[in-house]
DNA sequence: CGGGATCTTGACGACGATCAAACTTGGTGG
DNA sequence: CCACCAAGTTTGATCGTCGTCAAGATCCCG
């Protein structure tokens, strides 16, 4: 639909590795198309949609408590969101991969609620919010998006959490790798096997178990014939095992 | 602000024993406040808000799935949401004291995403957003005071997701213990004592812990001073230390 | 190519689930 | 009003899962 690949001025020097998502299967997709981004010269003030920035692997897109001004899309790559934590070990709240959104939340409160970081060289699409007033468009489309987005992401919250809370580490890894894999498959960015960018140190910070015992069950999983691992790529082998495992 | 103590014709027979929360301190407030239902005679059609209707304890206030049209205020007493589960037991997501909203969430998707079921006999007002139009009055301000809510309770859950995770019987339990008398107090309607109205199998369920656990840390709770019990009643005796304990 | 971070695998122990039994509570009907 | 029964609560004993500590292997980045 709204194809950006040519007449982009910016980021020509993007290092990152990564595919990109296309627009069409990009969640900001909605929203470019209400701006007519389309149009490469279409009427809208500049300033207002940054396409494709480069975010180089540890870099921070923004801190937690940050004033909100702004929403991302991740055009490539993958970024984790987390609340630093005192004295304690950061908490993962969450991983954005290619196409999704990432801070729409901060839209409620005004402040971003977490930090994200890239975890490879990554590319973003940005939307600045307190311009759109200038676009002439109307925000109540936007709000309207927003508020679908957030019923979203309350109700997979509340599945996470039903989820976690009850599950052992092998429902839990098992349901971490499925949910990963289906959603770089509806953005089209999943060959046959995907790549895990975050650590095993991660992956065990979100869904609160030691990194050890991520490790211990992904070679347990990969004995079993489930799925193959070659360090950060996955492939999976036997879906309906791994989806009868992490349904309990 | 808007009290509506008096000129209330509805629910005279009302069996409930809970105190009501007042309606400044109630979350539909603001919205009430919009319509200036604070007038007993303004002009805002009839059916839009239905104010206290009973609700006899373990009624179902709506199911999963239902289509949404409207969203409640607890007026008084308590409910429990949760999924039901196919083959297992029900998966509690959330309490609702007096003064809190429930099924806001349902407005992103058109249908509520939980079951809610009263703890014990309650009473609560509804609000039907597909008449709202008919009263005039901006759908807008409405949908800026949803997005607000919905941000909280994304916040609230990844909060809840960062803690439950990682936490330890002990510490889950503390933190339920001063969430719950925390929300309460903040509607006026915590005493001294809160009544726990949920079973311990509920709170177990809810926190991911076997009822029994939830048995035995409230009696080590009370042995060590830092509470006292009778039954469903809870007094805090010693809040720093439940504090200390509930934050690790 | 080197060194620090990450990953894997093993041993051990603690926390909490499960099973089981006694006791209490609250709701119902005689 | 009290007896009864089902549901909920408490407490005990046992066992499995997973966190911690530790050592070695491997990888990745500069």
């Amino acid at each position: 639909m709204a194809s950006i690949q040519s007449g982009c001025n910016r980021c020509d020097k993007l290092t990152a590795r990564g595919r990109e998502v296309e627009c069409e299967d990009c969640g900001l997709d909605p929203i470019c198309a209400v701006l007519e981004y389309s149009e490469p010269e279409s009427g809208v003030p500049e300033g207002i949609l940054v396409r494709r920035q480069a975010v180089k692997r540890g870099e921070t897109l923004f801190r937690r408590d940050q004033k909100f001004i702004s929403f991302f899309a991740v055009k490539s790559g993958s970024f984790k969101a987390f609340v630093p934590q005192q004295d304690e070990l950061d908490q993962i709240v969450g991983f954005h991969l290619a196409g999704e959104l990432i801070g729409t939340e901060g839209m409620a409160s005004g402040h971003y609620p977490y930090s994200v970081r890239a975890l490879e060289n990554s590319s973003v699409c940005e939307l600045f919010l307190d311009r759109l007033p200038e676009s002439g468009k109307a925000l109540d489309e936007v709000q309207q998006a927003v508020i679908k987005l957030l019923g979203q992401e309350v109700a997979f919250n509340r599945e996470l959490i039903a989820s976690l809370v009850h599950q052992s580490a092998e429902q839990r890894i098992a349901g971490f790798i499925l949910d990963i894999f289906r959603r770089l498959e509806r953005r089209k960015m999943a060959e046959q096997g995907v790549t895990l960018t975050m650590s095993r140190g991660d992956i065990g910070n979100y869904l609160g178990l030691a990194s050890e015992t991520v490790s211990r069950v992904f070679t347990k999983f990969q004995n079993r014939g489930l799925l193959k691992l070659d360090h950060k790529m996955v492939w999976i082998q036997d879906l309906a095992v791994l989806e009868a495992i992490s349904k309990q």
